[in-house]
DNA sequence: GGGGAAGATGAAAATGATATTCAAACAAAA
DNA sequence: TTTTGTTTGAATATCATTTTCATCTTCCCC
């Protein structure tokens, strides 16, 4: 299996885009993070390793990894966008505190196989699917009263 | 069974909110739509019927109708948020052709007891979810080749 | 059926995330 | 190396949504 880093590469170079060293501090940056970042979060770290660069690069290198297949971007509903690696990783969906914002990573095979049914019960392919559950966690419930 | 009229009046007084003449207008012009509409798409329909109202006025009294269970945001990935009128109305999830855009409304108990439980499993109490397919269509399917 | 206080309104301005523009710097193919 | 197309950072624009503010309206008490 290739890297990551090799992924990206091919990416680039099949589009005739360059590889620049910003854009390879920015996926080194994600990849040792297992958290779901932001790009503002993101942007931070990253200035940290190279004080000169800027948030437009961040932005742009985000959507390219997202084309590459790379990483996934999530709606954890706080109002930015969040993306996590999912190269080589196996798909699961996120069940989220809305108090405190906790995040757990779930994955059902009842419920992945539903959707399969599902879709093909109304003559689609299903080629991709999202799916969050917004609650509150046990810790939350408990401090509340 | 209240009417949606009678849930939002009393919503509104119970928070010491005033009914007006232009949220009564907002509600109404909604019900009568079953489309997902966006702020954007109800501003304009309402405009029809009231040239003087304002756009703010849309987006506080969608924020309202939110709160007060009439209606539902979606989130379809195009860039705005939308909405659809759900009291009275069964919990559904979406189906959604990439390709054409086309719209199937999904509901399967299944899933919806798998959701419960896994929250459960972790300790949250569920309070809403977000689940959408995409995939193609039949027809799309077919056109492709 | 009038005050009058609390709320609501529309227009305009503000916000906040993300995208674009532009001139200068750079990657990489030849 | 040279050359050409691409990328960069800073600044500015965009676009959906929210807030501000001065004015108007609702509705509760007399
Ligand atoms: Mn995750
Ligand atoms: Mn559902
Ligand atoms: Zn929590
Ligand atoms: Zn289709």
């Amino acid at each position: 299996m290739k890297s990551p880093q090799e992924v990206f590469a091919d990416f680039l170079a099949d589009r005739n885009l360059k590889t620049t060293p910003q854009r390879r501090l920015i996926l080194d940056t994600l990849l040792k993070q297992n958290d779901h970042l932001s790009p503002e979060e993101l942007y931070a770290k990253v200035k940290k390793r190279d004080k000169s660069i800027g948030q437009a690069t961040v932005y742009r290198t985000l959507k390219l990894l997202n084309e590459s297949g790379l990483i996934e971007p999530l709606d954890f509903a706080d109002g930015v966008t969040r993306y996590e690696p999912s190269y080589g990783e196996e798909h699961h969906d996120h069940l989220i505190c809305e108090r405190c914002g906790k995040n757990i990573e779930i994955l059902d095979t009842v419920i992945e196989r539903r959707q399969e049914e599902l879709a093909a019960e109304h003559g689609f392919t299903l080629l991709r699917h999202k799916m969050y559950l917004y609650g509150m966690c046990g810790e939350c419930r408990k401090k509340k009263q």
